[in-house]
DNA sequence: TCCTCGTCTGTAAACGTTTGCATCCCTGGG
DNA sequence: CCCAGGGATGCAAACGTTTACAGACGAGGA
């Protein structure tokens, strides 16, 4: 790789021209004549010339990056929505500026950095990130934002209808003839102020009324987030005077854990518990579970270009994904 | 957030000094009378100065940024290493840049833009980026460049020894009374040019003729690194003339399809097949899945550890992780 | 012919830092 | 008393773009 890079100066002695024009043609700025643009195009092309992006983003006050942060709290979601968001910018020649919230107190870190974090980006991603600025989110950050998984005052939010999901979910249990359907509840994480958790419940128990259901505390237990939680809440579960004869679990991890936790107590699943998720894992299908299905590559691309709209200063706008059931094979009629 | 910001002019002003002192009070460097640091620090911390990131990247040449390439095959490693080296280069001061590869001529065009890749960046990390440069990776980037999961001549490697974790996962089940022990191979992902299937492969073989086993390819199934190829290969090896009483799989998101097809055949884990895997995926745990484990985030740390001290001068250096064995319950003797 | 207007181009001033160099002052040794 | 040397500071030139402004030129209308 060449140590010494060709500066637009050289790009103008070599074309005849002056920086401007370059600067100019090789932008695609107007009143350049058609000649001399294809001329310094052609310079350029010949020199490898690629403008140096500090100076240019100092000279513009364009960053040409967008700000992507992203928790690390259940790894599946967010890595899959910055798969999809990353492919979007790439192409609109954006640089993503990544910043990950790994540990708890990371939420207050970041908000204490956000001057500073805002100060290199043209626009903010916040994917899953409950980050509970007071206000509107754009005049917070100084800049457009988009916010996926969460409702943002002054953003534009990417989400989904958690509390309908849950509903249609356990729609799908009570169809299938089942009255006795457990829960098993994601926790608030600690220091993450999230609705998510309320709303799934609300939507279980929306599920249960409008079928003449009643709500049983005893029928719900708390995983956290993971597998090991999920597990552990089944166990909880059947420990119940009367246990549920199906579950609904609040993620797909913890559905994974208590799809383990039954085979260990000698119960099958669909033919002695069926078991519904949420989110539609990768391992999901593979692995037979019936879930609610969030797609998460769309929406990451959604919010990518939504962003990008924003910066170009349209009005926000939000949009909320549907979440279809998909039936495998770990729900079925109640024996 | 404000508007305008203060810029190192307002700072100079109103601590009396010039523009000079200020940068040079404000980056503890030598030559400043710690009166005058103290004052200069004092007004910018009252009038929160942060130095505009553009402007000093291009007049120091540093960046303050480091790229980060991952690939999105197999989700979960890539997320898992850019948990631990954002958190390293967060408390470091350094920027973050991701550059995903979704598809699979995403290597080409990344190498094809390398260049202004490298422009951006005071260092490189490759996590599991099987990038094939020729020659010398600094010299081809241009900068320090650290590889997690690969050897890259030219950079520092942080890397597992497949072969050998792969030999003494074999010899696990040997040492249970395996002898008919079948292979769940990784293919050669498109475009993709990873020595780790064939170095897994070698270990599996090392293993089997330590013992005095034969190499049986009748026992061998590819499955694609998903948890569908996993079960798909199963059901391939079960269709052979004698089946296995072991599995190894390549890939623990493979064994998890391994264990499922295993239920749909109507074999009991660990009584009829025994199942190892390799990664220590987050759900291996839960799932109670014997497999090796990769310490993960613990090399993305190093990684971004190492990648610093190479952009401070120092040479070269690999890192090889041992790959403990999790001995869980998917393993047991041959009944 | 003159004036206007639009297209094209160049000059030079930002943008906000960092840093080489010159200067000033003070201290200590000869 | 003079001079060397080093600490502390300031001046101004980079760094490599973008862009406001001015000027040149040609065409077309009065």
């Amino acid at each position: 790789m060449a140590n010494s890079r060709p500066t637009i100066k050289d790009i103008a002695r070599e074309a005849g021209v002056s920086v401007a024009t370059v600067s100019r043609a090789l932008r695609d700025l107007p009143y350049v004549a058609s000649e001399t643009r294809s001329r310094v195009v052609e310079v350029a092309a010949e020199l490898e010339y690629e403008a140096h992006p500090q100076a240019s983003r100092l000279a513009s006050g364009r960053t040409w990056t967008i700000g992507v942060v992203a928790p690390q709290f259940g790894t599946w979601f967010p890595f899959r929505a910055l798969g999809g968001i990353n492919s979007v910018f790439a192409k609109a020649g954006y640089d993503v500026l990544l910043s990950m919230m790994t540990a708890p107190g990371d939420r207050l870190r970041f908000l204490r950095d956000a001057r500073s974090f805002c100060r290199r980006v043209d626009g903010i991603v916040l994917i899953d990130t409950f980050v509970g600025v007071e206000g509107d989110a754009a005049t917070f950050f100084d800049r457009p934002v988009v916010a996926v998984g969460e409702r943002l005052a002054g953003a534009s939010s990417i989400m989904i209808d958690n509390r309908l999901a849950a509903r249609c979910a356990v729609e799908h249990l009570i169809e299938l003839g089942h009255r006795r359907i457990g829960l098993v509840a994601g926790p608030h994480l600690p220091d993450l102020p999230t609705p998510v958790p309320d709303e799934r419940r609300r939507g279980y128990e929306d599920a249960l009324r409008a079928s003449g259901l009643s709500v049983d505390p005893a029928l719900e237990a708390s995983g956290d987030w993971t597998a090991a939680g999920g597990a552990a809440a089944l166990s909880a579960l059947l420990d119940c005077c009367e246990p549920p004869t199906a579950v609904f679990c609040m993620s797909d991890e913890m559905a994974f854990g208590v799809l383990r936790a039954a085979g260990r107590h000698g119960l099958s699943v669909p033919g002695d518990l069926s078991v519904i998720g949420f989110d539609d894992h990768d391992l999901a299908d593979a692995l037979g579970l019936t879930t609610m299905r969030q797609a998460v590559d769309e929406m990451g691309i959604r919010a990518a270009a939504t962003v990008m709209t924003l910066i170009d200063g349209e009005p926000a706008a939000d949009f909320t994904w549907d979440v279809p059931l998909m039936v495998r094979e770990t729900t079925a009629p109640v024996g």
